[in-house]
DNA sequence: CGTCAACAGATTTTCGATAATTTATTTGAT
DNA sequence: ATCAAATAAATTATCGAAAATCTGTTGACG
């Protein structure tokens, strides 16, 4: 398969479009955990050399999203309940931090961007009608857009990157579990309440509404994955016993 | 100068061996802040060619070490007092949930582990015969030792990493302000108290210690920061004048 | 005198070929 | 048949040259 470059990649270096083409193709699991990612495949698949696949592919291993093992090449980091019930936990505890901050610092323009980024994520569908089985890539980006926005004003640009990493690796679970998964949740109110909390600097709440929400994605995706899991986990045990 | 590659870079891939050089000569400033990082003058100094340099240089980039200008090549990150602040402010955060974590599961394993990393730092001085303006490598790997320690129980992969990657870039600053700093100060005592408290669980004086500990660590740095800064700032403006 | 375009040099980025390593397959001895 | 060494195939890691891009300079023109 071979994909055409997006739109915003024109004028960049072959090497930052490897580089977002690759993270977007692993966070939506496009290239399943665990896959092996052969420079030739990857050579094919995005139509360019080894170098700014190789590039790109380092940086991945360093932000958690890839694997490398010397000699034998890279692969899309492994998905497990325990590394995502630490993900899940990590990211509780960071965005406490800076949520505290940021509600404390964020000032009235804090306060549109963050009614602007709940509009726009009110008014986006989940689903895309295009590919009904995988969240909209609209939708994620505008529900990335509105966690942000509630964190944006903790004047940490450390504490920030660290955030928006975890949450992309989360974001990962996610992808993989909506493949499999039954009704689709209705985050409008939870996000709503979650925006009116935080504008009326009532922090206790926020910190309350924001633990609640993460773990209700965790249990979701935790049960999900265990679901998926389970008849491989079969199979092997078969495999094994018919030898 | 070319720099000839430690016992512990057999048999690894240049790759791996570019990225622990890089790494190592960026936090201790043997590579200084804001410097361009040319492919050619690298590939001298490591004595390779193009390709694993720029895949280390790419690792690093994500790790916050390194920046990278699309067209522009690469450059040291820079330093100031901003992204000095931020960045203790949020290791001591980090470093708070952390410890809370290790208290509450450390068992006797780490209990040992976290006195043997006391006692070798302990041991070891701080600076080195044969390099008197700059740390001590050794005494500089068992501090950090130490630290690790002391949150090695925390049970949470994820936060460790952010942990270290955080105490990293602050070693660099503290690389920065030896070069220019005055009297030694007296860590021993320090993490000796600290230890103490952990090892009695007595959690809120533990995180208070650690608090200070990094505070003090802070002054001193952006002090001295702060002090070889007024110069080039000074140097910048007369230029500016003659012109 | 200042502005802009065209050129030249330096540097980064990218490629495809080669070297090194791992993995799979075959062969031969016990 | 079993195991191990030897060979072949596949893949990764590395190199150095070529292409693309940036930076600084020169000179023409308003």
């Amino acid at each position: 398969m071979r994909l055409s470059l997006a739109k915003s990649d024109i004028n960049q270096t072959l090497n930052a479009s490897a580089l977002a083409l690759l993270r977007s193709d692993i966070i939506a699991c496009r290239l399943m955990p665990n896959e092996r990612l052969r420079v030739e495949t990857l050579r094919e698949r995005y139509g360019m050399g080894t170098s700014p696949i190789r590039e790109a592919l380092m940086r991945l291993e360093a932000e958690g999203l890839v694997e490398l093992e010397q000699n034998k090449g890279f692969r899309v980091s492994e998905v497990s309940q325990e590394n995502l019930l630490d993900l899940m936990r990590t990211r509780i505890e960071i965005e406490t931090i800076a949520l505290c901050w940021s509600l404390e610092k964020g000032g009235v323009d804090w306060e549109a961007s963050l009614l602007s980024a709940f509009h726009r994520l009110s008014r986006q569908s989940k689903i895309d009608s295009a590919n009904p089985d995988a969240i909209s890539e609209a939708w994620s980006k505008e529900h990335a857009n509105f966690h942000s926005a509630l964190v944006s004003a903790c004047g940490s640009p450390t504490l920030l990157s660290i955030r928006s990493r975890l949450f992309e690796q989360a974001d990962r679970y996610v992808a993989l579990s909506i493949m499999s998964s039954g009704p689709l949740r209705d985050d409008v109110t939870e996000h709503k309440q979650l925006m009116r909390a935080a504008l009326n600097r009532e922090l206790d709440k926020t910190l309350e509404l924001n633990r609640v929400h993460v773990n209700r994605t965790l249990d979701k995706v935790s049960a999900s994955l265990a679901a998926s899991k389970a008849p491989a986990d079969l199979r092997m045990m078969n495999k094994k016993s018919l030898k």
